[in-house]
DNA sequence: ACCTTTAGGACCAAATTTATCCCTTTTATA
DNA sequence: TATAAAAGGGATAAATTTGGTCCTAAAGGT
């Protein structure tokens, strides 16, 4: 239960890599997609959402490719989950206040107390600290 | 993301009717799907789960039906969630200590923070608290 | 015997995930 | 100004998961 897809970890590996590079380089998808061992055209569409969400910048042509658009100790987990797979919703029912059948239901409280937690330790995650990180322990 | 299924919402559902039941109390199947508002065949297969983890007992023909097998307090939302869902594992890396490339990944820390934090709040709620506390509010 | 009720397996449709492909747009530069 | 290099965006498709149905078997009561 409650697993980050595919495309959450190749968004995480895809922007660790650029966090690696010296600030201000620019790399290409296919040179990220081959560091992060992930699909490229895959990888492609994911830092499409990436640039619309402002957290990485693109630019095309000869010389072009993608940069972090902030510095990585500013980029947080949570941001680049949610770029790709949307808020963290533990249940349906905290999309509006209330539930399917009527008023809040039982459990409302209970999910909405497992959203704050989980948004509260990914977003004391930044990019820059995973990308700092020993790789093998 | 990490959101909960239909299956999941449906077993909290059919467990809490059963738990607002009168102690000792045999409920159909057909009761149940009724009651909690859940298609009866997709509830019978979430029950056939219940009954083989031991949450609830089960016995067959007339007369028959499903009553739990332990007091309400004594079940836990995170047991009944993971009967139907498998364990709360919020990245695939958590089930063995290496992860796909190689040693731990980087954000293999960062997951078992949320799979301990998430887990020990589950843990917390009981069905019976569930089954007590006010459908609206 | 016969009826009631769960058990279990096979099956199926819809939705989501995991991609791939192709054409367009932008940009640098020869 | 052509051309090549790169991302943007839409359409499509395969694979997997989700959400369910159906049928027969097994068990138990009358």
């Amino acid at each position: 239960m409650m697993e980050l897809t595919r495309k959450g970890e190749y968004a995480i590996r895809g922007i660790i890599y650029l966090a690696q590079q010296p600030p201000g380089r620019v790399s290409l998808i296919s040179e990220i997609a081959a560091a992060a061992e992930v699909p490229q055209t895959f990888l492609a569409k994911i830092f499409q959402s990436f640039a619309k969400l402002g957290l990485v910048t693109s630019s095309r042509g000869t010389g072009g490719g993608f940069v972090l658009a902030r510095p990585a100790s500013q980029i947080t987990l949570r941001e680049v989950v949610e770029a790709v797979e949307g808020p963290i919703l533990p249940n349906r029912c905290l999309l509006g206040s209330a539930c399917d059948r009527g008023g809040p239901c039982r459990v409302h409280g209970v999910w909405k107390q497992v959203q704050t937690e989980v948004v509260r330790i990914l977003d004391g995650v930044t990019i820059d600290s995973l990308a700092r990180s020993p790789e093998q322990q």
